[in-house]
DNA sequence: TTCGTGTATTATCATTTGCTTATAAAATAA
DNA sequence: TTATTTTATAAGCAAATGATAATACACGAA
């Protein structure tokens, strides 16, 4: 690795904000987590239907043209991390959003891309 | 493929909100694009670094503990999407954030994430 | 011009990621 | 029970991704 000969602050204090402000790994893993789910394409699309209504597998399967096992797999990660959740009624599983939250992170982005 | 024998809509309408509010593929892609780049460490790390204030590729570098081309490459990346933008002084690169949208962005996961 | 410094690019490699097939599990119906 | 439907899991593969080393480029100073 290269040596870097100076650090060019404008203010000497910039270190200290740095050490200060930028979050630990841990909660930048987080996050890293968090926005994972939304960096697919298959994700969002079915985070957009899912900010329609709730929905099942085969639902969101059908009206999205995906294959189930592939909606199954996504839907698993979405639920790990927390971004969707679910209810059982017999044998069909009922996925939603799992806060509104959600809802405003993806309109943030549409919003920043200029939509 | 596994033959799916039905839908299981709660609403008959919802294949027509589901074909009207889900984004196209065109859009989407680009909210993918948007989002992949608060879903790698590196590049987190850095964008909150640059949320205290615009800084050259070395400061981020040496502040931040990274290689300088793993820097630049991610700056790359950052640049090309429109999430951070650059003003040069010299033979410096001084790169700040586009717009504070994404520290909204940012600070929209650390809420969902309760921290 | 040459040298030193700061930044960018390219090519390579290892890891990660997403999709798929096959299969299993869970619930209901016959 | 067996058959059917719905969903979940596991393993394998191909593509994408990120870090790195080597190198090139850009700018200013001497």
């Amino acid at each position: 690795m290269q040596e870097l000969k100076g650090v060019l602050l404008l203010d000497k204090r910039l270190q200290g904000l740095v050490n200060d402000y930028v979050p630990s790994d841990e909660i930048l893993c987080d996050l890293v987590g968090f926005f994972s789910m939304f960096s697919d394409l298959t994700r969002l699309k079915m985070l957009s239907a899912l900010a329609i209504s709730e929905m099942c597998v085969t639902d969101i399967s059908v009206m999205l043209g995906l294959n189930q096992t592939t909606v199954s797999h996504q839907l698993r990660l979405l639920k790990d991390l927390g971004v969707v959740k679910y209810r059982r009624q017999g044998k069909i599983m009922f996925y939603s959003l799992r806060s509104e939250m959600i809802n405003d992170v993806l309109l943030k982005g549409v919003e920043f891309l200029g939509y």
